[in-house]
Order: structure tokens, then C-alpha cells, then sequence
DNA sequence: CATCAGGAGGCTATTATGGCTTTAGATTCG
DNA sequence: CGAATCTAAAGCCATAATAGCCTCCTGATG
């Protein structure tokens, strides 16, 4: 998984969200985390095709969280706003022969899933309650 | 900081010359791993200058582990990687007054040195030796 | 000195980031 | 009810950063 700015973005609006008792909209995020609005509009939408935010239209509209902060990873956060994880290991380990022609990718490809596998678990483990709390 | 393609490289890298008893050049790394040789290179050179490599020029030159594997961690190849980590959040908490005119971002940035720091301790506890051992 | 492999820099392609405009749904007001 | 307004949704386009390609230089080997 490459982690890129926008999952930094989603957090930090994240945050902002917790503590709001109403819907903040785009425009009111981009200016309190100092981002570009165009670009945070859209991971905002990203957040809400995933379930983690609701969206409202219209007049005090905005965002609002629609799980608990407890049940928020930041693996969903990040797989959320990232789109699908780009696939950098091509051969699986459930496939009988190896895609790859001149690499033995294949014998190393054991080695990558488990390290992808424990940051995985790590960021799947790691809540929003987590970092908010003292 | 964010994670990029440079760290996945390396770390296949690693893994294979994990495994060997004698150097082995860019050329061999890139068509064993299917990796730009152009690009390997670079990145091999980065972990030489870390000192996590050791480089040997000429016939039979290449790249050997200069430390062991219980003594790599991740954290420490994707900073050698990547270079400085990217000042995401520019407002540091030690500075008295916060640099942000319109954002209350100083605010939230102690959640965010919190965030940051769980996850640098995990990647610093996470050597090649968790990756390599069944 | 001829060859091999790393070191270093510039150049191009791809992707991520950010800007802008239009469309769609929701609310308010006459 | 209909028009005006507000804000999310969605698309297209520009810029910035990353990924990848190529060439020349440097040091080591024999």
C-alpha cells in the first residue's frame, strides 16, 4: 500500500469531525486544515462511498461521521480514500504457475505478503479513538 | 511520511540479498525482481550511503548487506529511501505560536504527532528478520 | 589499458495533487 | 408551488511529484 497525501487529508478531517456535533461542509475543512478544497471534496466523497462519513445537500449541509470513532480504522481510511491497493506483487501465491517469465518473483512474494500482512493488521487494529484520546 | 514504490523496491531488495553469499549487481536485482534497473539503482545507492549496503565497483562488484537482518528495520530503509519525511504538517508543536494564520491546525497536531509516532515505532520495531523467518 | 559495475546527472513518462466548471439534490422564501 | 440559494457530486484540465530511461563519469579488476 502506498500512503499518499490524501490519506493524511481524510485523517485530519477526520479529527476535525469527531468533535463537530453538526455537518461541517467542504469549504469549512479546507480552510480550518489549511487544504486545497477541490482536492479535500473529493476525499470527503471517497469517505462517504465507504460508509465512514454521511453527506447532507442543500443548506448546512456537510459531512458528519457515520461510524464511532472506535470503529474507524485507519487501514479502512486509508484503503477508503486510496482506492484499491495497487497491486505492485502481481503473482499470487494461490496461483499454480508464475505469471512473471524471467523473475522468480514468485519465491519472494511469500516474504512481501506477510510484511503486507502485518501492516495490515497494524492500521486495521489502529482506530480513530486511538489517536484522539490521551 | 509516505510510502512509495522506492520502499517497496528496496525492501524486495533486501530480501533478496538476504539470501546471498556473494554480491550481486543492479543488473541481476532488477531482472530477478522485474524492477527498472535504472531505478534500482538509485535506490541501491541509498541504502549504501545509509550504511544498511556496502557497494563493491568492478568485476564480480555489486551489493552486499553491510548489517544484519535483526538490525534492518523498516522504518530505517524507507527513510533512507525516501529521504527527509515530507513536513506534511508544518505547524510543529514545540513552536510557540503557530505559523498558520487562518487554521487552528496546531490544534489537531498533536493527534497527528501521535498518529506519526505510532506508526514510525511499529516500522522501527519491524525488521527484515520478521519478514524473512516462518 | 580494456572491461566491468557503481555513481551521478539530465530527460521523459506516469501518477498524484490541485483548480475550475457544471450538474444534481436539498433547503428557504416569496 | 416555483424560484433562488446552498452544498455535494462529478467531470475536465493544469501543475507538481514520482517513476522510469539514458548517457557519461569514476573506481576497481585483471
Amino acid at each position: 500500500m502506498l500512503i499518499t497525501r490524501a490519506s493524511e487529508y481524510a485523517i485530519l478531517s477526520l479529527i476535525l469531525l469527531s468533535s463537530a456535533n453538526k455537518p461541517m461542509d467542504s469549504e469549512t475543512l479546507s480552510k480550518e486544515l489549511s487544504i486545497p478544497k477541490s482536492f479535500l471534496a473529493k476525499i470527503l466523497q471517497s469517505l462517504a462511498k465507504a460508509g465512514i462519513l454521511k453527506s447532507y445537500k442543500g443548506v448546512n449541509g456537510g459531512f458528519v461521521l457515520l461510524k464511532k470513532p472506535s470503529e474507524i480504522s485507519m487501514l479502512e481510511v486509508m484503503t477508503s480514500v486510496e482506492g484499491k491497493a495497487p497491486a505492485v506483487f502481481e503473482c499470487s501465491p494461490s496461483e499454480s504457475n508464475c505469471p512473471s517469465e524471467k523473475a522468480n518473483i514468485c519465491s519472494i512474494w511469500p516474504f512481501l505478503h506477510k510484511l503486507q500482512g502485518k501492516i495490515d493488521f497494524f492500521l486495521g487494529e489502529l482506530t480513530l479513538t486511538d489517536i484522539l484520546e490521551d
